[in-house]
Order: structure tokens, then sequence, then C-alpha cells
DNA sequence: ATGACGGATCTAATCCGA
């Protein structure tokens, strides 16, 4: 069975729901896990997205910022929100979904940029982010034999082609040392694997997400990969394809950050 | 300088993103 899975920041889901609309269009993931829809739950534009056979719609919004929100196909079970570093943030929605007779356990992030100055005593938001990621140490790839996946905006780039220049990026949120050791941690105590880096060289850069500061984003390339996808390995061993959809970056009115999808054969 | 843009908000200037 194919199954297939995309994260995507958004950022505004309203302003780019007609984006959604021609993604799922052209690569009809069965499950989107959106970041960033800055809407209510009430705001959230549902109707779109239902007509193209989305029918299944977890919701988890706040006013004008951050919220997540995931789109299925298959239908949805078991929908629960950590709070995590009890702060009220909507940034984590999970779901259980049945994926050929298997239920697997879907976790939808988006981890706290961190501000601008990387210590955890002059900034309280990057204080925020290193006990947001100790606090996802507690989540393991499998759970009594069920399988999860972990994906969204984690803000981080762990490895060093995940920047243009690990040495320039030594001293910047998100790919400072103690970041980037976090998130390893998170990675290997939970069991996870890194789907996109399972699919292409630790050697080799990619980015998902380019700065909206940038005169020309494409043409000096500046970019981090900040948007993850990790499974357990019972999952991994059937993954086929990663697309980075980086094309979307150049669309009138993008958004900062580009889908990523996780394309499965199962069974 | 990495680079100063882009979204939401009690529509104007402010907060926030990373």
């Amino acid at each position: 069975m194919a199954f297939s899975i995309a994260t995507w920041n958004i950022n505004s889901v309203r302003l780019r729901a007609s984006q959604v609309e021609d993604f799922l269009r052209a690569h009809q993931p069965e499950v989107l896990c959106l970041q960033e829809i800055k809407c209510t739950n009430y705001q959230f534009p549902e109707k779109p997205f239902r007509k193209l056979g989305y029918d299944h719609q977890a919701v988890h919004g706040q006013k004008g910022y951050h919220g997540v929100a995931i789109l299925s196909k298959l239908p949805l079970s078991e929908q629960y929100s950590h709070d995590y570093c009890s702060m009220g943030d909507t940034r984590h929605l999970s779901v259980d979904i049945g994926i050929d007779g298997q239920s697997v356990t879907v976790h939808n992030f988006y981890v706290p940029a961190g501000g601008d100055i990387p210590d955890p005593i002059k900034n309280p938001k990057f204080d925020h982010k290193l006990r947001f990621i100790e606090e996802m140490r507690h989540l393991g790839a499998e759970t009594n034999g069920k399988p999860a996946i972990l994906l969204g905006d984690l803000n981080i780039a762990p490895l060093e082609n995940d920047v243009w220049s690990h040495r320039q990026m030594l001293r910047v949120v998100s790919h400072t040392p103690v970041e980037t050791d976090g998130l390893k941690s998170v990675m290997s105590e939970g069991g996870w694997d890194d789907l996109i880096r399972a699919k292409i060289p630790a050697g080799e850069k990619v980015y998902t997400w380019w700065s909206y500061r940038a005169k020309d984003w494409a043409a000096s390339n500046r970019g981090r990969r900040l948007d993850h996808i990790w499974s357990a390995p019972a999952l991994a061993k059937h993954l086929t394809d990663i697309d980075i959809l980086r094309e979307t970056r150049g669309w009138e009115r993008a958004s900062d950050h580009v889908p990523v999808i996780a394309r499965f054969n199962i069974g």
C-alpha cells in the first residue's frame, strides 16, 4: 500500500489556502501536517480541503500566531495536544492513523524559533526553545509495538550540510551546538530515523527554508533544513522517496518554508 | 552584514518570525 505524508510551515493558512489546494491536487499526499496556521480553529478554511478529499481534519490553532493542523484522506483518532513548557501555545498535535491495518501515531510539531541571542540567560525565547526540545526527549518512535512519525518545523538545522555555511552559522540560533546536540539527543534517545537524510547523503546540502530578507533567495541560496520528517525504523524501512518542493518557494507570496513529502510502500 | 521582508493585529505601528 502506498502511503505518503507531508509537512509544510504555511505561514498563515488563510492567506495561502489556494496554495495548499494546488499542492494537494498536484501531489495527493494521504496526510498533510501544517504549521503556523496563524488562526483559530473557527477561522480554519476546512471546506476547500474537504472538497479535495481531505475529510478528516484535526486543527489546534490560536489567534494570530503559531497553530498546527493535520489534513487527512484517512480517518483520524486519538487526537491529542501536549502543552510543551506549559506555555499555552499551540505547537503540538498528535493523531493516530490506520495504515494498512497498522495504527501509526503522527506527531506534528512547531518548535519555538528561539529569538536572536543564543543565550538562555539573556534571551527567554532561547531558554524556551531549549526547554521545549528537552521535553521532546520523552517521545519514543515506537510504543508497545505501535510505530510513530514525528514531523514539522523543528527550527533546528542539525547537520553541517543543513545550513549554507556551518562555520558562519555556529553562533546563529537554529544551528548552535546546544540546539543541534539537543535535537540529536531527542532523535537517538527516542529511536527515530531521519527520513530526509535516509535518502539524501549527509555530504549533500539540503534546505527547506529560505529567508524572506534575501534580495534573491534562489541566487544567494542561503537556506537551512529546519523542517523534518522522522519515523520509527519499522516504517523507515518502507520509505521509497523524499520530495522537497523547492519550486514552491518561488511562488507568488510564498511561505518561507517549502513542503517535504515522505512516500512509503507498506506491506 | 546572510538579508532587511512579511504576516497578524481593535488599520497603524508594533510584535513576531529564524
